[in-house]
DNA sequence: TTCGTCGTTCTACGAACATCGAACAAGGAG
DNA sequence: CTCCTTGTTCGATGTTCGTAGAACGACGAA
């Protein structure tokens, strides 16, 4: 939890985006949060141990890929669309092409129980 | 020398090409090649020694980057621009343009003495 | 043949990374 | 308060990566 740090949009480097996507993990998980909705964390499945997951998110974290949003013991993580997009026009949806070609991070997903959503709020 | 293996056009994987891509000098010898034009490895610049700059057209060659071709002693290396944009559409592009906003892999260039390149053949 | 040029491969090493389990911290429920 | 849930952090481990130097192999020139 603690004070997570966020790369302001011209603090975000190249290197550390595209270093970010290189991992099958973190590219699933930038499907995942494709869509541009939030995801709570407990939402997230990956072939991972939840300590490894919580690199992950960091990293993209780190890198200004995601926001991390907290309300109360949850957390909740987004994509920063808008910054990347400013930022590196076209990186986020060819990587996303590229991804979906190779089904890169198919084995990361989100729980299909509508019930563990958030209902509709 | 030897034999050398370019992956078919197929076999190139997104995770091997965006990995490619997450190092600086490799991104510095894609922007050189982004011209299309054919370049002798000697004709190269960067911050490495010889070893390590062979190592890094090893990553991308074996990637799918690029291509190398041998005449002689002399080996020229060129991007596979039209593999990579029919295998990633628009993802060359937009790992040119993030790269230039950066200046990633400034350091990296081509001699610019004009008599050493090829006189014309 | 001998020599020099060009690039690869081998070997080694430190740094960074992905991974896990365990401990920890913060908040909610009882 | 205590207990449970949620997610982070720490410590450890094995792997990969970037780097360099040295040896090697292929070719061209003399």
């Amino acid at each position: 939890m603690r004070q997570v740090r966020h790369p302001e949009r011209d603090e975000i480097t190249f290197i550390a985006v595209v270093a970010a996507f290189s991992d099958p993990i973190r590219v699933g998980l930038l499907r995942v949060l494709a869509d541009g909705r939030e995801r709570q964390w407990g939402e997230l499945r990956a072939p991972v141990a939840k300590s490894t997951l919580s690199h992950h998110l960091r990293v993209l974290r780190d890198a200004g890929v995601t926001r991390t949003r907290q309300e109360g013991t949850r957390c909740y993580v987004e994509l920063r669309r808008e910054d990347l997009d400013a930022r590196f026009p076209g990186l986020v949806d060819a990587v996303l092409h590229g991804a979906e070609g190779d089904d890169v991070g198919a084995d990361v997903g989100v729980v299909d129980n509508a019930s563990t959503s958030r209902p509709a709020g």
